[in-house]
DNA sequence: GCGACAG
DNA sequence: ATCTTGTCGC
């Protein structure tokens, strides 16, 4: 809507914290928290590597047939970026590369995950919220650490949960995905309900402790970045999709 | 001022 | 996030 704040790919790096906080409230007017509708028949990881001390972002996303998570296709897309991290602020250093892996998909996948957050966040505005209001797409995040909110430890087995609240809200659920590790915060992003992020993020956990779509985005990428991948969009296989 | 702080 | 070896525990 707005020039100045709603156009990732030409204005992200020069923006002000001041001016990132006014488009997360912006955005945050047009989230659809409602129930999915649609069956789930392929779901994509989103994930970045970076090199050390370099603005070089390698970016992907890797599409998985659902429910049985098997990679079909990748896209890859080797950008820059100079938006620093900052926590609460992960999307304006991340987004516009993804949007370029996104553009380059020809078949969206049914459902995103991102490695961070979706609601879990100050303005319920994280990186998976940011992305599924950007492209009306239907988003989840999966962060490994804490950004915000206050929860109590679930119990030690797998499948074990906790509600993750801020102000009096539940916002994301602390979820064991394996016995005796560190919880995953699972929170929706645009487009599916809270019940919905979890149900999903479950049947993503395998063996191990990241669900299948972050895990193999997290490896896509990082053999992207040291050669074993190049750029573009690519089908693995060719009859497990249709 | 102090503690917290996705990737 | 990334840089890195061994080491503790189920």
């Amino acid at each position: 809507m707005n020039s100045i704040t709603d156009t990732p790919e030409s204005n992200y790096d020069m923006l002000t914290i001041t001016e990132a906080t006014l488009i997360q409230k912006n955005l945050r007017e047009q989230l659809n928290l409602k129930p999915l509708q649609s069956p789930i028949r392929t779901i994509a990881g989103a994930d970045i590597s970076l090199s050390l001390y370099s603005e070089t972002v390698y970016a992907g996303m890797v599409i998985l047939s659902f429910p049985d998570l098997q990679p079909v296709a990748y896209s890859l897309v080797k950008s820059s970026t100079t938006f620093p991290y900052v926590p609460g602020f992960l999307a304006f250093r991340e987004i516009p590369s993804l949007l370029k892996v996104y553009e380059q998909i020809p078949v969206k996948p049914d459902v995103i995950m991102f490695d961070g957050n979706g609601i879990i966040h100050k303005r319920r505005m994280g990186i998976a919220s940011h992305f599924g209001v950007l492209t009306d797409s239907v988003t989840m995040g999966c962060a490994k650490k804490k950004l915000t909110g206050q929860y109590e430890d679930p119990g030690e087995n797998r499948g074990e949960y906790s509600l993750l609240t801020d102000k009096g809200e539940t916002i994301g659920y602390v979820l064991r995905s394996k016995n005796n590790v560190k919880p995953v915060f699972i929170s929706p992003g645009h487009n599916m309900s809270l019940d919905d992020s979890l149900n999903i993020a479950m049947k993503c956990i395998h063996k191990y402790r990241l669900p299948e779509p972050t895990r193999k985005a997290h490896e896509f990428v990082n053999l992207f970045r040291t050669g074993e991948l190049k750029e573009g969009y690519h089908e693995i296989g060719s009859l497990q999709l249709f």
